[in-house]
RNA sequence: GGAGAGGUGGCUGAGUGGUCGAAAGCGCCACACUGCUAAUGUGGUAUACGGGAUUAAACCCGUAUCGGGGGUUCGAAUCCCCCCCUCUCCGCCA
């Protein structure tokens, strides 16, 4: 959601901004919306008034003088009730076009068409080369029998997966290993709730829009399903959804800002409308696990900007210390969501893709979801205005498991374990056939 | 899943059709007084939206809001219906 004053103020900033990140939004068609909303709102209120104050006299009236004004408030609320119908009507357009409205890139933004225009930022570490009889991850995770793919497509369908013995132990190591530096530096780890209202889902972005078709709905769908009650609840496609929204409708010292949250939990995804694209691998499947990190900080882009420093920096550590090469990415207009002010993503390199594969994903919304969910701090001057939120990934599995297997197997087809993983993996070294 | 109780302002808590945006207390803010790390007195103290005045803020008018939505009524915190949440007991269960 974005401020409408401002767009009353410079609509133009926002047309280009729906038109840089390639959002089909009528700017012009909302604005008159907005109005005919505002001048009814002054009808309706102005009726209502005019009513209040001849129902406020009423008790002290009698007889004829009584009824008499009882009569013509009825006939008043013919009136009222229609126009408050018409402004229902406007209210409920005028909130779901609201919620399509972009927010303005930030100017360092690079004017780009789609993610082919993406800007690479930096680059770390050296690109391993590759070794004789170099596997895949699939290839590497059967021969190991730590990843199972064929079972999990027979119990849950394409996309779908086992991690089993070390593979199952591996993700587990990597997760609590990035939980770890972010438990070092102070932050507030979080179990958030999996399922979720429409509400939280609205209030971070993803309803309504292109996003709600990768969410999973909870309740029968199908003709199997129909005798089960749908309930109103939809799984998580990352602990953003609910994290975020834990201070929903809340207002917040500015004092207690900035909160840095890590949220852990399995993310589902329909992913729709990918069919044919990612299909090998553990790349693109329904369930996997994330640490996100969430911040909620003050209303000031220099200090959010800073914390958006803080927590890529945060991922980029994990990646250093697993000693994964990645570069980042300042994500351009055109791959720009219509939430996000500023965003950039760190790809990890893949060998057996031959190129980096995003892993993380950097974002700053400004007061875009802040607005959405209602949630405030107040300042030293008394004044309660919008926290701005960023997120970013800490660690997402099992993706990073394919760069993770694959830089570290052996010729002899076993996979050496970090360093900074073997405490997890209770002093393990390597992961060898069984 | 079954039975019952309840959800009021930052907090505690009154309020069963109009004089209630809401008593009282606590907390908080301002001023006064005392003069010492506090008492006392007086006043103030919700939010959102719309309009107007101003523009560094202050202010005025109106509308809405007593868990959420709908209804009855000229008028609803108060009556009716649906939903959500909390608590107690029973059932079930990790």
């Amino acid at each position: 959601m974005i401020d409408l004053n401002d767009l009353r103020e410079r609509p133009d900033a926002y047309k280009d901004a729906a038109k840089k990140k390639r959002i089909t939004v009528d700017v012009d068609a909302f604005l008159k919306l907005d109005s005919q909303r505002r001048d009814l709102i002054q009808t309706v209120e102005e009726m209502r008034a005019k009513k209040n104050a001849v129902s406020a006299r009423v008790p002290t009236m009698k007889g004829d003088e009584k009824k008499q004004a009882i009569t013509e408030m009825k006939e008043l609320d013919a009136t009222l009730k229609g126009k408050e119908n018409d402004l229902a009507t406007i209210e409920t357009q005028w909130n779901d076009r609201q919620l399509l409205l972009p927010a303005i890139p930030l100017p360092q933004v690079p004017t780009g068409k789609d993610e082919s225009e993406n800007v690479e930022m930096k680059k770390w570490g050296t690109i391993p080369e590759s070794i004789s009889n170099a596997k895949d991850h699939v290839e590497l995770g059967e021969a190991l029998d730590i990843i199972d793919i064929p079972r999990g497509a027979k119990v849950a369908g394409a996309r779908s997966y086992y991690l089993k013995g070390d593979g199952a132990r591996l993700e587990m190591a990597v997760l609590l290993f990035a939980l770890d530096s972010l438990r070092k530096k102070g932050w507030t780890q979080f179990t958030p709730p999996y399922l979720a209202a429409y509400e939280c889902f609205m209030g971070t972005g993803f309803f309504p829009g292109g996003d709600q078709t990768n969410i999973y709905a909870v309740g029968g769908r199908s003709e199997k399903d129909a005798a089960i009650e749908p309930d109103n609840l939809f799984l998580i496609g990352t602990s953003e959804v609910t994290v975020a929204s834990y201070h929903m409708g809340e207002t917040l010292p500015a004092s207690e800002l900035p909160k840095r949250y890590a949220g852990f939990s399995p993310c589902f995804r329909r992913e729709a409308g990918t069919y044919g694209k990612d299909t090998k691998g553990l790349y693109r499947i329904h369930q996997f696990q994330k640490i996100e990190q969430v911040v909620l900080c003050e209303a000031d882009t220099d200090i959010a900007m800073k914390m958006f420093e803080e927590i890529r920096t945060n991922a980029e550590e994990v990646l250093q210390a697993l000693g994964l090469p990645y570069r980042v990415l300042t994500i351009c207009t055109g791959d720009l969501g219509k939430g996000k002010l500023f965003q950039q993503d760190i790809e990890t390199w893949m060998p057996s893709r031959k190129s980096y594969g995003e892993t993380h994903s950097c974002s700053y919304l400004g007061d875009f979801q802040a607005r959405r969910l209602n949630m405030k701090y107040e300042g030293a001057d008394g004044k309660r205005r919008f926290v701005h939120t960023l997120n970013n990934t800490l660690i997402a599995s099992p993706r990073i498991l394919i760069p993770l297997l694959e830089i570290y197997q052996n010729a002899d087809g076993s996979v050496t374990i970090p360093d900074v993983l073997r405490p997890y993996m209770g002093g393990q070294e390597r992961i060898a056939k069984p």
